[in-house]
DNA sequence: CATACTTTTTAAATTTTTTTAAAAAGTTTT
DNA sequence: AAAACTTTTTAAAAAAATTTAAAAAGTATG
């Protein structure tokens, strides 16, 4: 793995071709040199190097367009490998992806309360060190950890603001008790790189992706690169004023998205209609945590459950409203629903897109595309391997 | 003029040199080396042919800092002029600059309703014909015109889809008419602009700028360029909804932004209490069209009139509702009131605030300034002027 | 079915840019 | 006040990237 040409150091090109076909399948020296700006001649050494250092296979000829065959190339899936780990407030899930975002190992989750809890980083510390242990991947094939996690995050710093106080730099605290490199982000910021990179807005340069978990979430991708803000904190959209006199919000203010459409809300709704009656097969909820009540909510609309529907119909319809507000200020080409929340997508979809309707200039909602995202739960994870790959330095190796 | 070597006409680098000297003061080759990140020979190329062609002229020696002192350059005042005009839907205003953004001939002013007047095209472009040809500046020493308007403005295609139209593109037509390069964009893009480059957030990152007029403009810069979205469309925010059952607005939606605190509605507003009985300074105004009205509310709040006083706040609180969803989504470092209604900027700030305090998690607040715009009035004209700047291509003379 | 035209790859020649070195002009310290 | 250190500018050398040309491997066509 020594690639140290002087070239490269200087220029990055090895780097960025690596990348490209990261993020790309099979393609030939003459579309990367076309997709990067970079002459041929320039190319084709960078990727000649990346062949010889196994980052890069040969995968044969493609047929001709009218001239001699173009030779194509690939990422080596095998080349290395990615721990992505994807966090909410009470969960998180491992995965140990190689390079094609194929498990090498099988997504495990446990509980983790973040809230409250000195001893939270401690065990997600165990519990990444024993996942990769058990995984039978040696750390030298490994290219760095991913860590997604609610919070308000500065990235430069490596500090999340809300949760896992580490007294200094998360990345580097963690790398240290791994031995790897680590690279944190906000959930939403994740899942909205995952979906921009490999998901349903692929390659688009204005999207707005939204989180749907227990909170909602919004992580904005402007220019074709995630959007952060002066401070780091854009993208706040649950906590917008959308109604004068809504349900208190944990935030201390009045009627916030989050207080009345997230499904956390929704289940508390679904508890308090179960217990005036209301006709549902979701009647066991009540004893339940807001959390297992959010999950079954999900499946019992997605099994037909009236009651269970009219709720998220319901939300959707509020969620919509805040989505035309969005709509007005960002004219993003598309919104993607995505999280936790995707599998009652296509539930949801309606409702929010009549909201968007009644509330949005025409000649807005027209042009802005709403979808339901098809990486759905595993768009943090994704998004955790993708950011350690942005981040990785092939000189450095 | 002519400039023509090889090395210019690919890297472009002479064109960011003048540039950067129109938008910075005085400077020495070591700094314009540093902020461009091009190397001193290169750049020291690039300045001696700009001072060759008479477009920056040296400016003596500064303080050394331990060393030779640097020899500082800057823009030579009179090597260009530029034609900015500023429009709204019922005025345009008309001015030309030198490269110190200081008028070269008086900045004139004239009546001109964009809306249901197939003539206004022609109009205009008779007047700025005229009022070139009045000027006594050769057309070869101007380098464009920019043209700031109201309305939906695709500038790829030169075409505005709300007022003036051409057929066709607009720039292409009146260029052709005027026989100078010609440059379009909305009214609150040019404001923004002329903000982040020469105003109250210059060289800022993330700005939002308020564009106070007959209606609400929004512009965005975002990483230091302005934002326009996907379709174009971005920063619609005066026709989000605000309020469940508010004031009808002219887009057909109810509770809008603008039909609740623009100051059209203002005006309406006061006539509507005048006719009840308030007392007022005002009372004059109830003959007068709405536009003057607006004026007249804006100058007796000036002069201490409490109605007009009572007036603006109510609109400032609702526009400080719609800025706390802004800083929500958008995070930015400034907030900016520009336009015809900075005048009374001073009267908004409070009540601004204050429903920002309301309506905005205190981290979000406590990280976003509020300012009120000192080119003012003049902010469009300006931008105007840079646009044409942005534009302008040293290579193609 | 050979000739003309495409497209991709390899190689050589330029061009462009940066790095390094040296000179010029000052400031600071002993 | 001379020696030592700074900073800016100019000049020469080296490095990097692109352009141009040529070769290789096809396809389309008269």
């Amino acid at each position: 793995m020594e690639i140290k040409t002087k070239a490269d150091k200087q220029s990055g090109l090895t780097d960025k071709v690596l990348k490209h076909f990261y993020f790309n399948d099979e393609l030939s020296c003459a579309e990367v040199s076309e997709h990067l700006n970079k002459s041929i001649p320039l190319v084709a050494k960078a990727i000649s190097e990346l062949v010889a250092d196994g980052f890069v296979i040969e995968q044969g000829y493609a047929q001709s367009s009218g001239g001699r065959r173009p030779l194509k190339y690939s990422i080596k899936p095998n080349a290395m490998y990615i721990v992505a780990v994807a966090m909410d407030q009470l969960s998180v899930r491992i995965g140990l992806f190689d390079l094609l975002n194929t498990p090498a190992v099988e997504v495990k989750s446990f509980e983790l309360k973040l809230l409250n809890n000195d001893a939270a980083l401690k065990t997600l510390i165990d519990y990444i060190n024993k996942y990769i242990a058990g995984s039978g991947i040696a750390k030298e094939n490994i290219a760095g950890i991913g860590i997604g996690m609610p919070g308000f995050i500065n990235i430069k710093e490596g500090i999340n603001y809300t949760y896992l106080d580490a007294g200094g730099n998360l990345c580097d605290y963690i790398g240290e008790a791994t031995g790897l490199p680590v690279f944190i982000d906000n959930d939403s910021s994740l899942i909205a790189l995952a979906e921009q990179r490999f998901g349903a807005a692929k390659a688009q340069k204005e999207v707005m992706v939204i989180n749907l978990g227990w909170g909602i979430g919004l992580g904005m991708i402007i220019n074709g690169k995630l959007f952060r803000g002066h401070d780091g904190f854009a993208g706040e959209l649950s906590h917008i004023p959308l109604s004068e006199d809504g349900a208190l919000c944990n935030c201390g203010k009045q009627g916030c998205l989050e207080a009345e459409a997230s499904m956390l809300a929704v289940a508390e709704k679904a508890i308090a209609g179960i217990k005036e009656g209301k006709i549902s097969s979701l009647k066991h909820i009540i004893d339940n945590p807001n959390k297992l009540a959010g999950d079954a909510i999900m499946e019992a609309a997605n099994n037909g459950d009236h009651f269970a529907i009219d709720l998220l119909a319901e939300a959707g319809y509020k969620i919509g409203k805040a989505l035309a507000i969005l709509t007005h200020i960002m004219n993003p080409q598309t919104i993607v629903l995505s999280g936790r929340g995707a599998r009652v997508g296509k539930i949801l979809l309606a409702p929010i897109q009549q909201a968007m309707n009644k509330y949005c200039i025409p000649r807005l909602v027209g042009n802005t595309e709403l979808k339901v995202s098809d990486l759905g739960f595993d768009a943090e994870l994704v998004g955790a391997a993708v950011l350690v790959m942005e981040n990785y330095n092939i000189e450095k190796v």
